[in-house]
RNA sequence: GUCUCCGUAGCUCAGUGGAUAGAGUAUUUGGUUGCGGACCAAAGGGCCGCAGGUUCGAAUCCUGCCGGGGACACCA
């Protein structure tokens, strides 16, 4: 509807100017905002404001203009010009009424959007990577869910979503880990080795213990570091996969880093970089070139000892995602931690001459946890840190979920466990789950009643609440639409909650199964409606949708 | 020191350069002979951190300052 008002306002002004009502000039972009205050209609454009200097002609003269040249459509049942210069267009109910069928039609589909032309977009969401050093922790929980609804919404905006999870199985840290569980298997067989420095958690113990029942004591002497650091890996990604099943997330592949290398993705990347001399010597290790002779741009991709770098699988990473597997778009969920990674990812890059714009990086601050307002420490290396499965079976995984979407990425949050737990009744998932639950028990009711929304007239429905409530369910594509666009999935939070104040709004004006059958079909259908989109809403969100809580 | 995010109602937070800045919660008050009261309605509550600037118009953009979180490795 925002596209079909702005091409309205973009016809009328072309020809105010042909006819000579207005004088010639390139019109600004024609923005279409939802005013805040209802009495100011449905749609406003502030077009008219905006030309006033190009125009040289008062705001309000210009948008009375602009409105004598609309063409004639269904949808408005007024269009007015509003001082200092807005244009308003309030929807007819009897235009709006009519979508409730529209809605009925689309079901399950309604608030998605088809393919762009010419086939999908194909887009890559890669989210969560914490490193398989250990158990998935509520901390890396926000990362999920926020990945998830991501790519939940690309899919509704008809992108071709791929959901990834890139493993760090090279390095260090793994190897550290190798060595503190085999010091944990050997602790299993009854040898006296001191604790491991890293990793000291209980559940490299429990998987010491595993392995020291399957192969008795097969490995305890020589090197074993390879199969420790397999061993380690796969157990620990299980876990992590049956955690983030929990909370209803699935990946669609699980990338190893080293199949960069082993797939010589690694090789063509330096050489590609090589051969245009993007790389130098300093002090014994290799450094990938800044376009701007800025020292701090520049950063290490082999180290003198020989070993590429965590930077060095990164753009090995990029040139995968963009080239070898052709995504249109690359988005990355990081931490506020690894920001000042964001530049240099950017530059690598750029460095393949490859498009920047491809690759979005959105970083999300970080969870503080406390535990009745104490700190409570997180940190898999000294292995003190709570896990998202101890909280999901307090507090289950739509409120889990729900917490952690409703804010902005961009402000920090605080997250108290005893409180989450206290408070996890409130939480404002169950009052958009009740809605729909209550809908359920209407059409349970109906049902007894004999009463079905077969041949039901939707131009019956005028109450004020009725409309109120279509026009609600009517926000929902643009709601979706606009938490694609922007990235902002947290907004689908806020608007469920609306979608299910509107309802609840109705519900108490206006009863549904009553004696009038015809208004009880007209109902029934407009109470469809609302479920379909407040379960869509709910699936974008990854919540369930229960008919009775 | 450099980079980055945040600062909006008592609290937790939304807010796309637009009109009288919103929600939840808390507080106070009211509501159902009814399809589920996990509901609905009303009231009070605000130098949008401070100061400049850009603009017809700034909570929103720019600059500086104050306060808080985070990052600044040949770790990942």
């Amino acid at each position: 509807m925002q596209i079909e008002i702005a091409r309205i306002i973009t016809t009328a002004i072309e020809s105010a100017q042909e006819i000579g009502a207005l004088p010639h000039f390139a019109p600004p972009e024609i923005v279409v905002e939802r005013p805040k205050d209802p009495s100011h209609g449905d749609y406003a454009v502030p077009s008219a404001l905006q030309m006033a200097r190009l125009a040289r002609m008062a705001p309000l003269q210009i948008a009375e203009r602009i409105v004598n040249f609309l063409e004639e459509t269904a949808y408005f049942s007024k269009v007015e010009v509003a001082p200092p210069g807005f244009i308003n267009f309030r929807l007819a109910e009897s235009w709006l009424v009519q979508q409730v069928d529209n809605v009925l039609q689309r079901g399950p589909a309604y608030g998605c959007f088809p393919p762009q032309k010419g086939g999908p977009k194909k887009v890559q969401v890669e989210f969560l990577s914490a490193n398989p050093t250990g158990p998935f922790v509520v901390g890396s929980g926000r990362n999920a869910v926020l990945g998830d609804t991501l790519a939940n919404l690309f899919q509704a905006s008809g992108y071709e979503v791929q959901r990834e999870y890139y493993i760090n199985d090279v390095g260090t840290q793994i190897d550290h880990l190798a060595t503190a569980l085999q010091v944990r298997y050997a602790q299993a067989l009854g040898e006296e080795v001191a604790d491991p420095k890293e990793y000291a958690g209980q559940y490299l113990v429990e998987i010491g213990e595993v392995l020291a029942e399957e192969y008795g004591d097969q490995f305890l002497h020589g090197d074993n570091t390879d199969f420790m650091r397999r061993e380690a890996l796969s157990r620990i990604l299980n876990t992590i996969r049956e955690d983030t099943e929990l909370i209803g997330v699935r990946f669609d592949r699980w990338f190893s880093e080293a199949s960069l290398y082993t797939e010589q993705t690694y090789d063509l990347v330096y050489s590609k970089l090589e051969s245009q001399a993007l790389l130098f010597e300093r002090d014994g290790a290799i450094w990938l070139r800044s376009d701007e002779d800025d020292e701090d741009k520049e950063n290490v991709v082999v180290r003198s000892d020989g070993r590429p770098t965590y930077f060095a699988s990164d753009i090995a990473y990029v040139w995968d995602k963009l080239v070898k597997r052709n995504f249109d778009r690359a988005i990355y969920i990081w931490g506020a931690d690894h920001h000042g990674h964001v530049k240099r990812l950017k530059g690598a890059t750029e460095a393949l001459t490859l498009d920047p714009y491809k690759i979005t990086i959105i970083l999300y601050q970080l969870v503080s946890i406390t535990r009745d307002g104490e700190p409570v420490r997180q940190s898999k290396r000294s292995g003190d840190f709570i896990t998202v499965r101890e909280v999901v079976e307090e507090i289950g995984s739509d409120a889990f979920r729900f917490m952690l979407l409703t804010r902005s990425a961009d402000s920090a949050m605080e997250l108290d466990l005893e409180l989450a737990k206290r408070e996890s009744s409130e939480n404002p998932v169950y009052y958009i789950q009740y809605a729909h639950a209550r809908i359920t028990s209407i059409f349970r009711r109906a049902k007894e009643d004999g009463a079905t929304m077969g041949g039901g007239d939707v131009n019956l429905l005028e109450h004020p609440s009725e409309i109120e409530l279509i026009r609600q369910i009517l926000r929902f594509p643009e709601a979706v639409r606009f938490a694609t666009d922007n990235l902002a999935p947290h907004q689908l939070t806020y608007y469920a909650q609306e979608l299910a104040a509107a309802f609840h709004a109705f519900y108490r004006d206006c009863h549904v199964v009553i004696e009038d059958d015809e208004l009880t079909a007209a109902r029934l259908k407009l109470v469809k409606a609302a479920q379909i989109t407040l379960a869509n809403n709910l699936h974008i969100m990854g919540m369930s949708v229960p008919d009775q809580m």
